[in-house]
DNA sequence: TAGCTACGCCAAGGAGG
DNA sequence: CTCCTTGGCGTAG
């Protein structure tokens, strides 16, 4: 075994604040230099070892050399279970034993280090699993990861934004309570404090007593703690959150960081909005109430907004000062069953164990491949390109196939699609970067003509292992972990078509979407020719059938057979034309009873990503909108509530001139105006919207400070956000922007037309 | 604190009549 | 004024 001498040049992404990454450079006992990148993108710091040379390679991947660990032990990749071991390992390599980094630890890896706990990170996978050299040093993490359960404290502040006093706090935790500035008298879960600074240290003093491993809360980094940080700046009190009896917020400012940088050593912080969003809860809008409202059937006590909810707090802690208190853990409590009814902190969890970042990380995709996928490729014996050294996009990347579509209405339309087809095409046809770079052993054809290795692979043996877990998982009734599962999945292919990747291949990730549309299209012909069925539409990986009246007892029925001939024939056409195993699986997956497919607006070519159709429940027929106005948050609520009445009459052949003038006339006298509201998101600053002013842009330009989400009214004056509405609403513009197209895209089908019915609703007045 | 492409619609704004 | 292109957003998969 050879072993391997470093030194260390240099490190990088090295702040004051956290290490990112550490590049080591070295020589091999062979003499080769050797570039070591060490990063904590994961709870476990991993070591790849890469040899420059590889850069001008034709050969994306070599041999790696073999490493030692600390203990002398060779082992095919590093894993550092603590910063000070990466450090100590960086020394040890390099022979000396210089002072490195002291000051410069993150406070919560400085505190995991001094107390071996690591309350704050969650070690990945089962101990079984746990890759070679992983040290478990929190007893509550030790074994199985199904005995991981952490306790979660909730809270809320309410203050005065002109002087920007704390006027109290909630806490809901073991048991609720509330912390008030003020005299009266304290119950066992009320708590009476005479001034700013006792506020600030009970509520300390709670929290460390209920010595919470998540804090949980509303916007609560950048408001809750941002605003309890500059208090203690204030009134000189400790900021002491943390395990450690420290802790620190720092805002965001737009030179250096444009998050809120956040550390309480050995807490997780979760900002419940963040995690609901980056987990796929998707809302129309992300305020407390309105999630509280859907998720829960529940309203805050004060749903007012802007100055006047401001005034309210400031009135009742003048006269009220429990109603305050009420108020406050009302709003904590919510976020509370928010978790429980959604079991968003279970699902953040088992995201986080199988992607490996830490818990209340968003997004990094790439992070989670490199982590599932770099111990498998160093198992193989083989170490990874450095990113510096990927490849870019020779051209734009090709997605997947999107059929024409036949407009119409119609009944009985199946949905058949293919299951994970991404990941079966992966398996089937062995696509995997590591295959790419090794293709002559024992190649495998696939349909974009690119060949990959079948033997010498890793990516589908992945999935494979992911397939297997999401089937146990759904056998254990575990729904959270199926999902962390799935996601994880359904994410490999957009990472190996990112150039953030050090995977990226141009041909890896097109290998994938054209096999993709290649057997989409095969599907579509082969039920073309072989079945009496016509096919409606088709999107990457579904199948739109349309059985026809008749059908609507034998659908389901039809759909299985058709699916499980097509899964038969496809098993037998893959082994002849390719000499690959199909790992492709056709299923049924909706029956629409009535469908409609409308034509592109003004056209009488058939749209795309846009239907919508019934579903017969045991409640009763359930209209579905994909992509049509009613499934989109930027038309307005009349729009919405018209188009599902309007569709669902049609479907059911009932009359519907008369609900159209019942809604125009209830327009015109103001009957709906709270359902004429827009609501936009701007993606950057007023500032630089130049080109051209959208109207959601006027909107928000007449705010005093900024909004990022905004609603806002078409007025006689142009549009006007809600919060500053001055003139009178422009009912025509309503009439003719949200009503007349949803109405026309359905009437034209039947051979009529809005302005048809308008002429004829005004002649009978007449 | 780096997943992807395909698609439709509205409104703004410029070109041309 | 109409016709056409483009910017912007949100969506399907």
């Amino acid at each position: 075994m050879q072993t391997l001498s470093c030194f260390l040049l240099t490190a990088q992404g090295f702040d004051s604040r956290s290490a990112y990454e550490i590049t080591l450079w070295g020589k091999s006992a062979d003499g080769r230099s050797i570039k070591i990148i060490v990063n904590d993108f994961h709870p476990l710091f991993f070591v790849d070892a890469l040899a420059p040379e590889s850069a001008t390679s034709p050969v994306m991947l070599r041999k790696g050399l073999p490493l030692k660990s600390l203990d002398g032990k060779a082992v095919d990749c590093l894993y550092f279970a603590t910063q000070s071991q990466m450090i100590d390992c960086a020394r040890n390599l390099r022979g000396q034993n210089i002072p490195l980094f002291e000051s410069d630890v993150h406070p919560t890896n400085r505190y995991l280090m001094e107390r071996n706990v690591f309350g704050s990170f969650l070690v990945t996978g089962s101990a079984e699993e746990a890759p070679q050299g992983l040290v478990f040093r929190n007893p509550r993490l030790r074994g199985s990861n199904d005995e991981i359960s952490l306790s979660v404290l909730s809270f809320d502040i309410e203050t005065d934004a002109d002087e920007g006093t704390i006027f109290c706090v909630a806490l809901h935790g073991k048991a609720d309570s509330v912390i008030m500035i003020g005299s009266g008298t304290s119950s066992e879960t009320l708590f009476y404090v005479p001034d700013e600074r006792t506020l600030l240290t009970t509520f300390f003093s709670i929290c460390q007593k209920e010595d919470p491993d998540i804090i949980i809360g509303w916007n609560v980094i950048d408001f809750d703690l941002t605003v309890i940080q500059k208090r203690c700046d204030a009134r000189g009190v400790l900021f002491s959150l943390g395990r450690d009896g420290r802790g620190r917020i720092i805002p965001a400012d737009d030179a250096n960081n444009k998050q809120t940088i956040v550390r309480i050593g050995g807490r997780v912080i979760l900002d419940i909005p963040v995690i609901l969003r980056s987990n796929f809860h998707t809302f129309d809008q992300y305020s407390l109430d309105f999630v509280a409202a859907e998720v829960l059937g529940e309203h805050k006590l004060i749903t007012k907004t802007g100055r006047q909810k401001i005034d309210e707090i400031k009135h009742l802690f003048a006269t009220d000062k429990e109603a305050l208190a009420r108020y406050c853990l009302e709003d904590t409590l919510l976020v509370s069953r928010i978790c429980e009814k959604t079991e968003i902190i279970t699902e953040a969890i088992e995201r986080s164990k199988r992607s490996g970042a830490e818990l209340g990380r968003g997004g990094g995709s790439v992070a989670a491949f490199d982590y599932v996928y770099l111990p498998r490729l160093h198992k193989a014996g083989y170490v990874a390109k450095d990113l510096l050294d990927i490849e870019r996009p020779l051209a734009p990347l090709s997605g997947g196939y999107v059929m024409e579509s036949r407009p119409g209405i119609f009944e009985n339309v199946l949905i058949l699609d293919f299951k994970s087809l991404y990941p079966s095409l992966i398996m089937t046809f062995c696509i995997d970067p590591l295959g790419f770079a090794t293709q002559d052993i024992d190649p495998q054809e696939n349909p974009y003509g690119t060949i990959f290795s079948k033997k010498s692979n890793v990516l589908p043996h992945i999935i494979r292992e992911l397939m297997d877990a999401r089937a146990r998982a759904k056998a254990e009734n575990n729904p959270h972990r199926s999902q962390a599962v799935k996601i994880l999945m359904n994410s490999f292919y957009g990472v190996l078509g990112s150039n953030g990747c050090r995977f990226f291949s141009y041909d890896v990730a097109q290998s994938i979407t054209q096999s993709g549309q290649f057997i989409l299209k095969k599907t579509i012909d082969y039920i073309q020719k072989t079945t009496p069925y016509t096919i409606l539409y088709g999107d990457t990986d579904s199948l739109f059938i349309l059985l026809g009246p008749g059908h609507s007892n034998d659908a389901e029925e039809i759909a299985q057979t058709l699916s499980k001939t097509i899964n038969q024939w496809l098993s037998s056409e893959l082994l002849k034309d390719y000499d690959a195993e199909s790992a492709l699986e056709l299923e049924f997956d909706v029956h629409f009873r009535h469908f409609f497919m409308p034509t592109i607006r003004g056209s009488t070519q058939g749209s795309k990503k846009r239907y919508c159709g019934t579903i017969q429940t045991p409640l009763g027929l359930k209209l579905m909108f994909k992509g049509l106005e009613s499934a989109r948050s930027d038309w307005t609520e009349i729009a919405k509530e018209f188009q599902s009445e309007l569709y669902m009459r049609i479907f059911l052949g009932q009359a519907y001139e008369a609900y159209i003038a019942q809604i125009l006339a209830g327009i015109k006298n103001g009957a709906y105006d709270k359902k004429l509201i827009y609501k936009k998101r701007l993606n950057k600053s007023i500032a630089e919207y130049t080109t051209n002013i959208p109207p959601h842009v006027v909107a928000a330009s007449l705010l005093d400070e900024p909004k990022y989400h905004i609603s806002y009214c078409i007025t006689l004056d142009g549009p006007q956000p809600i919060e500053k509405l001055t003139s009178k609403l422009d009912y025509d513009h309503y009439i003719e922007t949200q009503i007349k197209p949803v109405a026309d895209a359905i009437l034209e089908r039947i051979g009529t037309s809005f302005d048809q019915i308008i002429s004829g609703q005004t002649s009978l007045e007449l």
